[in-house]
DNA sequence: CCGAGAAGGTGGCATAGACCACTGGTGGCG
DNA sequence: CGCCACCAGTGGTCTATGCCACCTTCTCGG
């Protein structure tokens, strides 16, 4: 009854503030200590432990596996960015882009996708899910529909090498004009995280694109998740017209 | 010994599928049961399943309010937005956009700060934090840093009302001609999920800006989070010749 | 009639302990 | 000498339980 202290500090955060400490005195890619003799240096039980490393998984401070122990993550946190941020991320330029296709399918289009595309729900669509790698490291996990009247004899392999706008336009006709574009951010799901090789409810981006051709008919339409540990989206805009392009975002000023 | 099932099924995957249906079954705002009674229908412990509500959470599907219950959250989550994606979120344009400066200080630029808009680490720039809302409802945090020798006599009532590019402009004779923008997924910290008003570590799009007049010279530097559930890019992009506005992303086909 | 306080229900936090699944090293066996 | 089975240690999951903070509602007293 007397004072009632304020207790603002609660122990999940106590023990992740020792832990950011404890990652900042190491190095990247360092073992730190286990779970039970953290529990045990610190004095939480471990499931207060383990809630507050889950938090520093989830913002990329470390990384756990699953027999071996914990490390400190490679990475510079999201968070933590904007204290060092020209060393920051590989540029989106360099790398070499390649996929892996993992579905291949031709399937009747269903109600959202024929909606999205302009077509019968039971129009034929060939559903493609691939991987996408960047100097082999899996970048994002991308989900493609397309009117399957538009490509005939398209094949796994036309998606696994050169551009598939190029696959379009030489094979089979159809030149890629515009595109509408959404991009919202994300958390991975089990599918997502297993593929892409990060945690599950990591930070990532989800973009959703319907893509027509110069007729204006829907040629594509992809719904892609790209993680948020190694791809950024840069962009230079131009002001002094106001520009389609330097509103997109709301305003800015 | 004997058979020894898969056992792909984790308790808490059942809960949570369980609880999808759940949600799915509802409208939006409706309250859903007790954690403690959902644990007796479901036959798990309270820990395992305030697990699976925490994810459900994270990803927008369920609202918790302390002391009341848990409800259906009114905006569709992100990770089915492809199934509904017509009637979702609010259109960029639409809504007012309005302004709360949070702090309004003149301090030293700093290292990372100075590097960033050319100038010494002593030298004084404007730092303001200030809340961007739409129709009243907070949607963004936005940290501006600002060269004070460009800005005598700015005031918060400046960062309130209008636009601060005209401010620039009228007031102080500095046109923003171009930027360069960087947007990266990121979770919600504390400070961030108070001001905004979602949960901690809720998905979160982290901008960050720099912006030049029209001699080059840098204007403003600014670092902003934008809350996920209500916030998303949209674009439209044109090809055919292949400008840098289209290949922004990384490759698209 | 109305306001203040008590009671009960809800989510929030934390504990101690148990068992499972995976990894890597080590020692024994072929 | 080489391979493989075992085992100790690690993270992964789950249980049962307690107390606290917050909100709503009901009731009782003014």
């Amino acid at each position: 009854m007397a004072s009632e202290a304020p207790r603002s500090a609660l122990k999940r955060e106590r023990v992740r503030d020792y832990l950011m400490e404890l990652v900042e005195s190491r190095a990247p890619g360092d073992p730190i200590p286990s779970e039970r003799a953290l529990c045990e240096q610190l004095g939480v039980s471990r499931p207060t432990l383990r809630s507050a490393v889950d938090e520093l998984v989830t913002t990329g401070v470390l990384l756990r596996e699953h027999g071996r122990g914990m490390f400190v993550a490679r990475a510079k946190i999201t968070q933590e960015l904007a204290q060092d941020h020209d060393a920051l991320r590989l540029p989106q330029a360099s790398g070499t882009w390649t996929s892996r296709v993992l579905e291949f399918d031709t399937v009747q289009a269903g109600a959202r996708v024929g909606r999205k595309l302009h077509l019968s729900p039971a129009a034929d669509v060939v559903y493609i899910a691939r991987l996408r790698l960047v100097d082999g490291e899996p970048m994002a996990i991308e989900y493609l529909h397309v009117p399957a009247a538009l490509v005939p004899g398209l094949s796994p392999a036309d998606m696994e090498s050169g551009d598939f706008y190029d696959t379009l336009r030489d094979q089979h006709g159809v030149r890629v004009h515009e595109a509408v574009q959404s991009i919202e951010p994300t958390v991975t799901n089990e599918e997502e995280a297993e593929l892409i090789g990060v945690p599950v409810l990591s930070p990532a981006l989800l973009f959703e694109r319907l893509t027509q051709d110069d007729t204006g008919r829907p040629v594509e339409y992809v719904h892609s998740v790209y993680r948020g540990d190694r791809y950024r989206i840069v962009s230079r805009l131009t002001l002094a017209h106001p520009t389609s392009a330097w509103r997109y975002t709301g305003p800015p000023g």
